[in-house]
DNA sequence: AATCCTATCAACCGCTTCACA
DNA sequence: GTGTGAAGCGGTTGATAGGAT
């Protein structure tokens, strides 16, 4: 007998949240945090589970969301990040501000992984499929299924159109750690600055085909070390408040004001800059330190201003492609903005 | 206009990990 | 060292919207 789901002793909602519900979690959270998660529901007077209060408020009402559609460098980002780690998306998702892992997740299942198949390349194993076809002959139905799967896709996407990626560079092992570890090269540093790691790596090539471009890096030479210790280093880490239990998610004013300047602005949903603009850090739980990075972290790095430094005109095209990403209107969101606990988040925000 | 198909996304489920007594 | 509850994670499912037929 299987363990019981968390509502399984009371009669428990279940399915889309309602903006009232929204509401009342949105309410709580803001003014007294999240604290122990199973305690949220009963306070913040919702007949959920703890845990889908914390889904909910990690995966849609958090003030840091970004709502825009991903941009190819997130999706590329994206690729070289799972080619790495495999599918640890709460990992993925750390290294790309505001985004949830089941975001990524999502995007990966329904978009990267057909993408990356009707190029040519297994999205398990980031090798071309020629190559997997022969390492996966030991289990022949397995390969058959993926490999059909690939070609069907293959034949979808339109072959007179050259591909421009050169697979045979991607040079991708997994799970070799200690061969990864040993290794140095100038390119030992995942992504050493506030910049994304396509200033570093300038044999980028795009595809014309699609949003997707495939990095010629040696991705090989990343490894898991190095990828936490980006993490314990935060050098964009942006999640940290809300990775740790003892941390309130909040969002400072300082913050906030940099934010609404700032490109990030665009992707919110109007009202959560009002609602949120009276709260503040609360950093007592831990170091100093820390809770200043997380206050600079997030906003103060140019994490949002991705430069592609392979092309011509590449701050052009980064700048077209922020100011799609910026007119990308999320209609849920402008849906939500209308319902009437919004509408009076907003009205509060005009007047304040 | 109706139906089917596909893509996307939100949410759930069950397992693992963590923290604490 | 062990048990327990909470949190976190990744796989999966179901609903829905939009496009194709």
């Amino acid at each position: 007998m299987g363990r019981q789901s968390c509502g399984y002793k009371q009669k428990l909602r279940k399915g889309l949240w309602s903006p009232d519900e929204d509401e009342k979690l949105l309410r709580y959270i803001t003014e007294h945090g999240h604290g122990c998660w199973s305690s949220v529901p009963k306070l913040a007077g919702l007949e959920r589970c703890g845990k889908s209060c914390r889904l909910r408020w990690i995966n849609y009402l958090r003030p840091d969301l970004k709502r825009t559609r991903f941009s190819s460098q997130e999706e590329n980002l994206v690729i070289q990040l799972q080619s790495v780690l495999g599918n640890r998306w709460s990992r993925i998702a750390a290294q790309l501000p505001g985004r949830t892992d089941n975001e990524i997740k999502n995007l990966w299942n329904s978009s990267i992984k057909k993408k990356l198949m009707q190029k040519g390349i297994d999205p398990n194993t980031h090798k071309p499929l020629s190559e997997v076809k022969l390492s996966t002959s030991k289990c022949p139905e397995k390969a058959s299924r993926e490999l059909d799967t690939a070609i069907s896709l293959n034949l979808k996407a339109d072959s007179s159109k050259p591909s421009l990626i050169d697979v045979s560079s991607c040079k991708i092992e997994k799970g070799d750690d200690n061969l990864n570890a040993s290794k140095t090269s100038a390119h030992q540093e995942f992504f050493p600055d506030k910049s994304l790691p396509f200033n570093r790596y300038p044999n980028i090539q795009h595809s014309p085909l699609d949003s997707i471009a495939y990095l010629q890096f040696p991705v090989q030479q990343l490894n898991h070390e190095q990828l936490e210790l980006d993490q314990k280093c935060s050098l964009f880490e942006p999640n940290q408040e809300l990775n740790s239990r003892t941390l309130v998610p909040t969002i400072s004013r300082s913050i906030l004001s940099a934010q609404m300047d700032n490109k990030i602005h665009a992707g919110l949903p109007f009202h959560s800059m009002g609602t949120f603009n009276n709260i503040h850090w609360d950093s007592s739980n831990c170091s100093s330190e820390s809770s200043e990075f997380q206050k600079k972290s997030l906003f103060d790095s140019n994490v949002f201003s991705w430069g592609l430094a392979d092309d011509g005109g590449s701050s052009d095209k980064t700048l077209q492609l922020h100011s799609a990403d910026a007119e990308t209107t999320d209609i849920k969101w402008s849906e939500y903005h209308n319902t009437s606990f919004l509408a009076e988040h907003n009205q509060q925000t005009l007047h304040s």
